[in-house]
DNA sequence: AAGGTTTAAAATATCGACATTAATGTCAAA
DNA sequence: TTTGACATTAATGTCGATATTTTAAACCTT
């Protein structure tokens, strides 16, 4: 059994905490309790810590310690922004570059997730839904084949995450999620007639919607 | 004095000895060694470590210590490929966006790179050369406005560096640069000038053709 | 009472040491 | 000579302790 090392282990849970929004934006983390939540020492800590900070989730100032980056409504829009952009790149590669089994594969997750819709009433298994949506559009720019370029892509997912979660909670029970799935149907018929331009636009404004949504919120 | 703690001077340190190469690829990175070489305990070397990982210079196996990323001929063409895309994307943005300054901008750094061609044929100055073909370049996608998508653009430059290391000691005197250098006149023309067409063909194939070259050397 | 200074408390950053695990070398048996 | 098991060596991962720095609280001065 390949027992990864502990700082490995706080990290994904350090960093769930802080995406969900169970530490929120601009907490303090203060080692005694981070010690004391993960029961471990504060070298593991201080690595897990150290990653997160190149991944834009957490600050350190120097002899003071860390803290959850703060949220604010220009990094929303900007990551937002960026995401449509990078999205949209990939889906124009993917578009080019994409085979047969990609088409399968984008077919497949479409079905998936239009099956089990029903998650998005229940508000317990909305993070199984996103999971499922995540899934289906990573079946579309995965055909773009470029290893760094999805890197890219999943980064900025993960950044856009702590803003996305506000928006799932808002929008839970709302019919905002029909457009979503009908955004979906359009997208699949775009990309599979491999029509670049209509693709790009779909998935761009599929990006912005809830950003603009979030604005309100913050 | 802002003393900043040791891992972060550890941490520019080491990745300089990475990019350039005095660490060669896929070399093990010995605890003792480093100690001795950076002065410093295991502690603010593991979250260097740490911090390197997340960037992709520095693989991990637990329990096995760490070693440099290897180099591949893959790897290099998908960073190389991924960089025109992602500057191409910039440099559309900026001239869709920039302003006046942001012109000025550019052309001043296109004088100061021009002025200084002479550090091209003194190996001892390649990297004062670099800075300024860099800040030549990032004048012109700074025009874009986004942080994120110039954090990308700059993740990507760096973890290109290692590979464009070699090509700069091997293009050393060579009359590449010439070639270069009217790259570079043609691109800010087109920018200036506002053609995006042009100016995205120019920069990808500015960014293509060091990578072709590479491609023979791995 | 307001403001600045000193003192005490808490938190952080680093080191040394220890337990655990992998790599290396040795030796006997096939 | 080669192979496999065992012992030795080396390196990694973690913790507790310490020194340094920041934060706060109390105190004195004006």
């Amino acid at each position: 059994m390949p027992q990864e090392n502990s700082a490995a282990k706080v990290l994904l849970h350090l960093k769930q905490d802080i995406l969900t929004g169970f530490f929120s934006a601009g907490h303090k983390l203060k080692m005694s309790a981070l010690k004391e939540r993960y029961q471990v020492g504060v070298n593991p800590l201080r690595e897990a810590l150290s990653q997160l900070v190149v991944m834009q989730l957490v600050q350190v100032q120097d002899q003071r310690g860390y803290r959850v980056c703060p949220v604010t409504q220009a990094e929303l829009i900007d990551i937002y922004d960026t995401r449509a952009q990078i999205e949209s790149l990939c889906v124009e590669l993917a578009i080019e570059r994409g085979d047969e089994a990609w088409e399968a594969g984008i077919v497949a997750a479409a079905y998936r997730l239009h099956s089990n819709a029903g998650l998005l009433h229940a508000d317990a298994d909305l993070q199984a839904w996103e999971q499922l949506h995540q899934q289906f559009h990573y079946a579309i720019v995965m055909g773009c084949g470029s290893k760094e370029l999805l890197r890219v892509r999943l980064d900025l997912y993960e950044k856009a995450s702590r803003y996305r979660n506000l928006w799932l909670r808002y929008n839970a029970g709302h019919d905002a999620f029909d457009v979503n799935q009908r955004e979906h149907e359009q997208l699949v018929m775009a990309v599979l007639a491999r029509d670049t331009e209509t693709a790009k636009q779909l998935i761009s404004r599929h990006i912005l919607v809830p950003s603009q949504v979030l604005r309100g919120l913050l």
